[in-house]
DNA sequence: TCTGGGGTCCTAGGACCC
DNA sequence: TCTGGGGTCCTAGGACCC
């Protein structure tokens, strides 16, 4: 009997392993991806290859200490461009199986929707079409819900797939911490923990009330449900509309100077009014985001009401950066603009980690 | 060890209106 | 003289994801 399911594909090590595709010198190396490629300018990993994985560096790690972690490691900048066209193979390559609906979450993973009676076989048969057309290997995760699917996937990696059901859920899960939740991070699992909520088993038979006061009428169920692995299993082809567009920069050396602070907003300003100029839509909100060195964030907006041109956006978020306090070293500014969306993007929707 | 850059969504509190 | 109750909008901040 035919039955749909949600399957999550994940490419393995995906930057990592775009990088070794075209230098295949590197393979077996610990090769790390991160900011320009220099270990001693302020950057984070992105990638780590498996091998680099084994000395403890991953993704979101200081650069620094990545280095310091595997001194012969091989260290490359970001080539945004080159991962971006490797994805959209990898997408398309999806699109094609038969029946696929295919939601993409980000460079590197998708879900597809299918109804099959083995979806074990079509999950090997699109391993199988991915490393054909791309040479990467993908691990899927098979779900009856979105987020049993998310969270199946990684015990498929490297290479294989895993099914995760109403049926297996807790057996497999239950004992996990919430932060092994997706949508459940150190914060949140440090206060279900004041709550006496450790594991996942807990969380999906937790009492609603001391969840909706601690996180709210709309976060506290939504928390229980995702213990549970429950919710939607319909996968979402509707192509994806940015609310905004935003610029940030990290100053390899903190900014003081009044004017210097200026001609940083001014260049962020422009290259964020190119990308919302490309996409035809109103601007209706700007924000400015400035840390000060050496931790402090404070993010200043700015509604908008009306269309403002272009000049207009500017001189609001320059209004905006007179509020930045003198006499404090800033390390990063970042420029928002927030786009009007159209009229049938906004419906109802019940809270999602990252937007799906 | 010292923390990138691009996004999304939720919540609390104040202002303002009737 | 003292201050209800509901609603909406805006701002700031927090948390999470890849």
């Amino acid at each position: 009997m035919s039955t749909p399911w949600v399957l999550h594909v994940d490419l393995d090590q995906f930057i990592a392993a775009v990088e070794i595709l075209r230098r295949p010198e590197l393979a077996g190396l610990p090769v790390i991806v991160g900011g320009r490629g220099d270990p001693t300018e302020r950057a984070v990993v992105s990638t780590a290859s498996y091998e680099a994985r084994a000395f403890g560096v991953g993704s979101g790690m200081p650069l620094r200490i990545a280095a310091r972690k595997i001194p012969d490691a091989v260290i490359l900048p970001v080539d945004a461009p080159t991962y971006l066209a490797a994805s959209e193979e990898v997408m398309a390559t999806l699109r094609e199986q038969p029946g696929a609906v295919v939601q993409v979450l980000g460079w590197d993973e998708a879900f597809v929707g299918i109804i099959a009676d083995d979806p074990e076989e079509y999950a090997r048969t699109l391993q199988a079409a991915v490393l054909e057309r791309t040479r990467l290997h993908c691990s899927v995760g098979i779900g009856d819900t979105l987020v049993r699917a998310k969270n199946a996937t990684d015990f498929g990696k490297p290479r294989g797939t895993f099914r995760l059901t109403a049926d297996n859920w807790l057996e497999v899960m239950g004992e996990r911490p919430t932060q092994a939740l997706w949508g459940v991070g150190a914060k949140i699992s440090k206060r279900l923990a004041a709550l006496g909520v450790t594991t996942v088993a807990e969380l999906a038979s937790a009492d609603l009330e001391p969840l909706a006061a601690e996180f709210g009428p709309r976060m506290g169920p939504w928390y229980r449900q995702l213990g549970r692995g429950d919710g939607s299993n319909v996968v979402d082809a509707t192509p994806w509309v940015a609310r905004g567009h935003s610029r940030e920069t990290t100053y390899q050396v903190d900014l003081a100077d009044p004017a210097e602070i200026e001609t940083a907003a001014r260049e962020l300003i422009a290259q964020v009014m190119a990308d919302v100029v490309a996409e035809g839509r109103p601007v209706i909100g700007v924000a400015l985001k400035v840390r000060y060195a050496p931790f402090l964030t404070k993010t200043f907006t700015r509604k908008i009401s009306e269309t403002f041109d272009r000049d207009t956006v500017a001189a609001e978020i320059m209004g905006l950066v007179a509020r930045i306090e003198p006499d404090r070293a800033i390390r990063l500014l970042g420029v928002r603009a927030e786009m009007a969306m159209p009229d049938d993007a906004r419906d109802g929707h019940t809270p999602t980690p990252s937007g799906w």
